[in-house]
DNA sequence: CAAGAAGTTGTAGAATTATTCAATTCACTA
DNA sequence: TAGTGAATTGAATAATTCTACAACTTCTTG
């Protein structure tokens, strides 16, 4: 083997660590779709977009297949869903953990020593 | 909310796109490790594994703890585990998938068309 | 207290990534 | 075939992140 798995798998996570490329996978969750209507739900400049599907196609996590005049995209592999699923798992548990946490400073810092 | 979610998505993995990392994350599933441990099975110098322990516990994916002249750290949240569990999978599946890619490519070459 | 083991921090220079805007390709239709 | 909508590419600049090395902190033991 040439590269070795754990660092396929940095790059990975590498190239799922930018907003918009997120954005695209979460949208591509709910099956395929033209680039254009990625577009709509975003709010950047066509060709922002354009490299980040870029990123994302190098990378060889989402196919782009030309339907006439449009593009549509859609993930290689329905897996994709259920990691971005584990990781709102994660990020979930950590953003209640730190709400737990400022709730205890709130505390303190109120007068009740804990 | 302050950060959008996907946002705080995209910075977690960025967090974990680097060799090292996910080593470390790894090495951790089975149970807390002192770094003296981590750093036998990685051949980096000690410095270097610390900065990115330093990164992972600023993102609060791991925790430190010290014992005496020892620090141990330990994942937050065994859904961490999970994580990399559904990346494998990915990444198995991918990679699967080029060398079919390959396959084909050789039979192409030696004169079969398909 | 001095010395050593275990880790961490600071930081400078190199390497990667992001961002932006202009130019380009491709497919369609007037 | 000229024009238009849809998307991509190229390339320059800005911003982040890596890497490596020296200095530093903490704890422990002679």
């Amino acid at each position: 083997m040439t590269v070795p798995l754990y660092q396929a798998k940095a790059e990975f996570f590498r190239t799922l660590g930018h907003p918009v490329r997120i954005r695209v996978l979460e949208l591509l969750r709910d099956g395929p779709r033209p680039v254009r209507d990625l577009l709509a739900e975003m709010d950047i400049e066509a060709s922002s977009l354009s490299q980040q599907l870029a990123v994302l196609r190098r990378a060889g996590i989402v196919t782009a297949t030309r339907e006439g005049p449009t593009v549509v995209y859609a993930l290689i592999s329905v897996d994709v869903a259920d990691l971005l699923k584990a990781a709102r798992r994660i990020l979930t548990d950590m953003i209640a953990g730190q709400e737990e946490l400022l709730a205890e400073l709130r505390d303190t810092e109120s007068g009740k020593v804990t």
